[in-house]
DNA sequence: ACTGTACCCTGTAGGC
DNA sequence: TGCCTACAGGGTACAG
């Protein structure tokens, strides 16, 4: 669910009450989420103080005071919700919009203040690992991940490089983490539609035989900052769970011009197509076969 | 090396 | 109302 733009906005929420806050103490009310919770997790995060939250491809990062990571991950369901001397920030919508959720609230920082900071995840897809701050680079969540897609990282010359002479479709490139990191298919949908390129092109026709970036990559690199600048100032995206910090919605869903528009009419000037939805490594694609090539 | 599928887990929407 | 299926923003582990 969160993808890049909503792990920053939810990185945005947490920041002002995270960081340059201790935490008393750390309640863990299950083992495990997708994987098991780090070991000793509340003795090595109670008592250190949160200097720094970074934002890594999905992965947020809090970074602590004794020198240790605590990189967390929302996975499809994952939300994070503060509170205030027992009341939310915006009453009545906290998370469910009817109140607390014993069932699926796993984790909660209890900062010295008196602040929660609740980690809420119905599906437990998301998870918690922690690893020294100076090792984070070639742990095996970070080693191999691809270029930042907001960061001058992210050029037509690199895309080129990494598609050169592969036959993979657009789409499944895109999705890729190794290739860039934090793309997921909402945006790569938008991404895709924005660069009038077809998800089923093979990622070869990024790069000439040479390995030099075709007019395709540049549009596409375009395409992919736009959409997700666009994206990120809108709060995000919000289908059904994704909130932000301070639970509100995302508004970029009612920019969408692909996603979750599949018989709708193409927005594209005077194009009379009609979105489509097509499968692809079992995920939907939204996109425009008139627009699309 | 690449591809496709199954799977992790839960909730919800839609068809009947 | 209830049951069943399909699907959901993520990522990994396989088998072929």
């Amino acid at each position: 669910m969160p993808e890049l733009p909503e792990v920053e906005t939810v990185r945005r929420g947490l920041a002002p009450v995270l960081v340059g806050s201790r935490v008393a103490k750390l309640d863990a009310r299950r083992p495990d989420l997708r994987f098991p919770l780090p070991e000793q997790f509340a003795r090595r995060v109670a008592g250190q103080k949160i200097v720094g939250l970074e934002r890594r491809a999905k992965y947020l990062i809090a970074r602590l005071s004794g020198g240790e990571d605590l990189v967390m991950h929302l996975g499809m369901t994952g939300r994070f919700s503060i509170i205030h001397d027992g009341h939310v920030d915006r009453p009545g919508e906290y998370i469910h919009e009817t109140g607390p959720d014993p069932a699926h609230d796993h984790v909660v920082l209890h900062l010295s203040d008196g602040t929660q900071v609740v980690y809420n995840d119905p599906r437990r897809f998301g998870f918690m690992v922690m690893m020294p701050h100076e090792l984070r680079g070639e742990h095996a969540l970070f080693r191999k991940l691809g270029v930042e897609p907001l960061s001058d990282e992210l050029t037509a010359q690199y895309l080129a490089s990494r598609a050169l002479g592969k036959k993979v479709n657009l789409k499944a490139f895109l999705m890729d983490q190794h290739v860039i990191a934090g793309l997921g298919n909402i945006y790569v949908s938008e991404a895709l539609y924005q660069a009038r390129l077809s998800p089923d092109r093979a990622a070869s026709s990024l790069a000439t035989a040479r390995g030099a970036p075709t007019d395709k990559a540049v549009r596409l690199v375009a395409a992919i900052k736009d959409v997700l600048e666009r994206a990120i100032a809108a709060g995000g995206s919000t289908l059904r769970d994704y909130r932000a910090a301070d639970g509100q919605k995302g508004a970029f869903q009612e920019r969408f011009s692909v996603y979750d528009r599949e018989d709708t009419a193409c927005r594209t000037g005077n194009c009379k197509g009609k979105i489509r939805r097509a499968v692809h490594s079992g995920r939907a694609t939204f996109y425009c076969p008139r627009c699309q090539r």
